[in-house]
DNA sequence: TGTGAACGCGCG
DNA sequence: AAAGCGCGCGTTCACA
């Protein structure tokens, strides 16, 4: 069952249940906002795992905080914005009605607004004009069903272009993972990462000296300022600034033509060691200092917004805290609570064994089974040690083309064909300007018209070398991201599944909350995420349940795997670790 | 004074 | 040893 729920005009909620085809089974419910909070509660109360509904509404991030600031955790939904714009592009409903419709309202990105969420804060703080919408309608079929129009025609238009395309069965798990990984975005936010500033402050203060004003340069800092400042026999020098830091460098005689790290290191000389000292703690001041635990961090918890659908591939991006770039440096500041534990489990080479199933590469597949798949590849006397065999898968899916990885390809190619392959036809693909699709049907996007543009000047009789060189340079760059969208995205479905996955099998093992206490209380007594990096997730948990949620997870990879690719024999295993700091884990 | 490109580096 | 994919973000600097 569905229940679609819009807004109405006047602070109101309109709540629509729906059959799975989109056909009212019950009257519309009008509701005021508490009603409509009260409704979702007993509503979820009442539902076993198998027959909740699912909320169908225009964007997770603008309906479910409120709900969750109320105490309520809502089982599944569908999330038309997300799945609209998978379904715009996918080359499996190529021909439906909804992606030859004339852009619209589904296709705006959502409004921006900050998310902040104050206890104690309703629906209502974040209403927004979304549901206004100021493309206007562009459906002449307007019903007079009360329910909002161009929300339901949206729903159906969905539920149409799954319906009639090749494989309904991966796009509705798709739609429904994407869906369930708003929910999940949404409850890690609002829980947040157990964060102890008194470990990172300590832990700030040992490398750069006694906290300063934000803008000035701490005590150690400062000393390697002078330090460099006198290797280079420069007193005036900024090392903040490359440009200055660059011509300074090459007054002293060095050779370089960046100020990168790595080029640095290989260079002889006294200032050198102060300088990449310099540069590696400016970074974690500015990156992870105090400015930054005073904003992000709020009672005890990391907050990071997270933005699922917010990379071409699938990915999730996020917006606030660099939530996704955690330094190891700083992990030692994640810390469970008392008497709880973070179960922090990690897929072992996720993408090697995504691209062994995707090509039905079975002996790909069977070097990754019950051991590292990359020693595997070693085993399999392909290449000599399992820095080279990493190398040179990451260059298959990258598309290297020189040096050690390009070297080590051919190898792989002989041993692996029909995994090679498979990237070898994406990038094809993507050099003609052709689009790839994922295992569960998430298709790339076109190049934009400068690229066409650049192409047909190629083609074009007085088209010269440099057109050409241009042309084919920009082409193989499409490439290279075509051959690895088909990889990084069916990894990121995996993702999306093992974490619903791991949410469902969570919830059950604790009785729901019954929600009538305050606002913190959703995640109280029960195990949850508080973590996602792409193939990694953080379930803070009880102590005494730790054990159990490592077996979750274990077998959540397990179903993820089945999910995507049936039977096909390939492992997904998972490094997982009971511990009370994040440090511990990696 | 504000805006955006370029750079560099953190993560997978 | 430093390339080949996808990101976010802080800083400097050029230019409006």
């Amino acid at each position: 069952m569905y229940i679609l729920v819009t807004r109405t005009g006047n602070q109101g909620v309109l709540a629509a249940p729906l059959n799975s085809a989109g056909q009212p089974i019950r009257p519309a419910l009008t509701l005021s906002y508490d009603e409509f909070t009260e409704y979702v509660r007993t509503t979820e109360l009442e539902s076993t795992q198998t027959d909740a509904p699912r909320w169908v509404w225009d964007d997770t991030s603008r309906w479910y905080p409120a709900l969750l600031a109320s105490g309520i955790r809502v089982q599944r939904c569908h999330d038309l914005r997300l799945s609209h714009a998978i379904l715009r592009s996918s080359e499996l409903t190529a021909s439906s009605g909804l992606a030859g419709a004339v852009p619209g309202r589904w296709d705006a990105a959502p409004p921006f607004e900050p998310q902040q969420q104050a206890p104690g804060m309703t629906l209502f703080d974040l209403d927004g004009d979304f549901t206004a919408g100021e493309h206007g309608d562009d459906d002449p079929g307007r019903s007079d069903h009360p329910v909002d129009d161009d929300t339901l025609t949206e729903l159906l238009r969905q539920l149409d272009a799954v319906s009639f395309c090749a494989n309904p069965g991966r796009l509705r798990l798709l739609l429904a993972a994407e869906s369930a990984g708003a929910l999940i975005a949404a409850e890690m936010q609002f829980a947040g990462l157990p964060w102890s500033t008194d470990i990172h402050d300590r832990l700030l203060t040992a490398e750069l000296g006694p906290r300063v004003a934000h803008g000035r340069r701490p005590e150690r800092l400062e000393s390697l300022a002078g330090n460099i400042r006198t290797a280079l026999d420069d007193a005036s020098v900024n090392p903040d600034s490359n440009q200055d830091l660059l011509k300074a460098l090459r007054r002293a005689g060095l050779s370089v033509t960046s100020t990168r790290a790595w080029e640095l290191m290989e260079l002889e000389h006294p200032v050198i060691a102060p300088l990449l000292e310099y540069k590696k703690l400016a970074r974690l001041l500015s990156a992870n200092g105090w400015y930054w635990m005073d904003t992000w961090i709020v009672d005890g918890r990391f907050h990071p917004e997270y933005v699922p659908g917010g990379v071409v591939t699938g990915r999730w991006a996020t917006r606030g805290g660099g939530a996704l770039q955690l330094p190891k440096q700083v992990r030692g500041a994640v810390i469970a609570d008392d008497g709880w534990k973070l179960v922090v489990a990690d897929a072992a080479q996720l993408e090697p064994r995504i691209l062994a199933a995707l090509s039905t590469d079975t002996e790909m597949a069977a070097a990754g089974r019950g051991t590292d798949l990359y020693a595997g590849i070693v085993a399999s006397g392909v290449v000599e040690t399992r820095a080279h065999a990493k190398i040179a898968m990451l260059g298959a899916m990258y598309g290297a083309t020189t040096g050690e990885s390009g070297r080590l390809l051919p190898r792989l190619a002989r041993a692996y064909p029909r995994a090679l392959g498979l990237t070898e036809e994406a990038a094809r693909a993507g050099e003609r300007g052709d689009i790839v699709t994922t295992r569960l049907g998430r298709s790339s996007p076109r190049p934009g018209e400068s690229w066409q543009a650049v192409q047909a000047q190629a083609y074009d009789p007085a088209a010269s070398a440099v057109d050409e060189r241009r042309a084919r340079s920009q082409a193989r760059d499409w490439g290279r991201f075509t051959r690895n969208f088909v990889v990084q995205g069916s990894a990121a479905e995996w993702a999306l599944c093992w974490m619903a996955e791991i949410r469902k099998t969570l919830r059950a093992l604790s009785e729901p909350n019954t929600g009538r206490d305050t606002a913190a209380s959703v995640f109280a007594d029960t195990p949850h995420l508080v973590f996602f990096l792409h193939d990694e997730v953080i379930v803070h948990s009880p102590a005494d349940l730790a054990d159990r949620v490592s077996a979750i997870v274990t077998d959540a990879a397990a179903t993820a795997g089945r999910l995507l690719f049936g039977d096909f024999p390939v492992d997904f295993p998972l490094t997982v670790a009971v511990v009370d700091s994040y440090a511990e884990a990696t």
